[in-house]
DNA sequence: GCTTGTCTTTGATATGTATCAAAGATGGTG
DNA sequence: CACCATCTTTGATACATATCAAAGACAAGC
């Protein structure tokens, strides 16, 4: 299993990595951070997200490294605040789906049950939020206005979920790849970073655990797509879509 | 398209079809539901359930009948009453996913868009009671318990959404087979209806569009399943699975 | 600058499922 | 009871993608 630390598991040793906020200062790290627009935070002022602060503490992921493994006890939530998280599901035989990927201001974690449903891990750098569980349950009963939050967020990725079983289960390998794109570049435009060229930091083995495909299919579709003029492989680890309308099309099967 | 009705485009009419319930009586109808404790109703009390009958009603769908279509506004919230619901999105060659079936206490229709993020059709005959959105919100409001609530139900049907994303993205054909017929055995189980056999009132085309594969895929599979003693056909559309744990370790790919 | 590990791409072949076609089964209606 | 529409099953063939193998590219570390 890729990403292994020094605990031989992957999972990040909470009693050190996470590391608890200054409780004192001018200006709350809540209210003072970057991606406070892009998730469920924002529907606190900055007096209220005191109260978030005090039940929030920082993570650092190096790349590959777990967050949690399916299975585990779920005590905390989580919010992405830099980088990049893909969270997945294995069968025993180590096939593996990744069943999201997952960027600032994305809120992972939340579980009615004992334990988490699926595996995270560190595409690159990240770093996160935690909140407890328990206290962060607490405070949503006092703010029922951040449940709402929760609640608009969850519809919100129960339609995305949607949208991807209709990719894995009826596109073929070249829509696949097409919507792919256009995802990662309408969510990049949605949070305000750069639409075009688009930032690719994501593995071909990953694209392709994600799309229902292998390693290779996925190669020779980006080539395909390169021959055709349709994207431009940048440095960097970027691609720029040369025709946006006429992708949108190839990823509709039109 | 399956299920037209007189109007031609499958749609319920809502002036006519859906029926307001009598605001009168000994009993209010929600707390006589018998699905009442299978659904988000049973975060309320029997008077507070008074409030929710207030802003709901009675549908009724005949098979293949549509509830709503992808794109139309979403005014309304749904919950399965009796019967059974597919919900599905197309691509515009035709090609249709099946995103999930739905059973008697199940809730759909939700969203925070404007218009509804999936098609939803009668898969027999089936009932539902309707909620104006709006004033369904202003209820979530003053019984922030229902919220909180409905923000459980999201995440477990989350939880639901990866398991099938796994499914359509990385199981064989007699691996999805298998693990759809638990999927239902368990569903009957939760829901204290019989868990084996298990009805199976959904054509194998439907079956074959909620997992990816074609029809006749479908049907050798099933042929494959039979043949080799895992299940029993039975009269009335109703399947014995005769080995649970070979069925699912059969379905795990072991 | 070289080495090494990892990732990506390309080539050749295999295969699980799709597609096309046709026959059989079933249930509803007249 | 017969007919018809729909659904299911079976057979034959096609093909999109997987699998296996090998070569090339790239980045990090020494």
């Amino acid at each position: 299993m890729a990403g292994q630390n020094e605990q031989g598991n992957g999972a990040v040793n909470f009693l050190r990595d996470a590391i608890p906020r200054p409780q004192a200062g001018s200006a709350s790290p809540c209210a003072a951070c970057p991606v406070r627009d892009l998730s469920f935070c924002n529907a606190l002022s900055d007096a209220e997200l005191e109260h978030l602060n005090r039940v929030s503490s920082d993570v650092f992921l190096a790349t590959g490294q777990s967050l949690f493994d399916e299975g585990a006890p779920a005590d905390h939530v989580f919010n992405v605040t830099s980088g990049a998280m893909k969270i997945y599901k294995l069968l025993s035989d180590g096939r593996r789906q990744i069943t999201g990927f997952l960027f600032p201001g994305d809120f992972l974690g939340l579980s009615t049950r004992d334990a988490y449903a699926y595996s995270a891990e560190a595409v690159c750098s990240t770093q996160l939020c935690r909140f407890n569980r328990q206290k962060l349950e607490h405070l949503l009963r006092d703010f029922p206005k951040v449940e709402r939050r929760l609640l608009g967020i969850a519809n919100d990725e129960l339609a995305l979920a949607q949208e991807q079983m209709l990719i894995l289960g009826r596109k073929t390998a070249k829509e696949k790849i097409a919507s792919f794109l256009l995802m990662l570049s309408r969510r990049a435009k949605k949070s305000g970073s750069q639409s075009n060229p688009i930032a690719l930091p994501i593995t071909r083995t990953d694209m392709a655990d994600f799309l229902g495909l292998t390693t290779e299919t996925v190669s020779r579709t980006i080539t395909q797509l390169k021959s055709s003029g349709m994207i431009t492989l940048l440095p960097g680890n970027e691609v720029r879509l040369e025709n946006l309308e006429t992708l949108e099309e190839m990823a509709e099967g039109e």
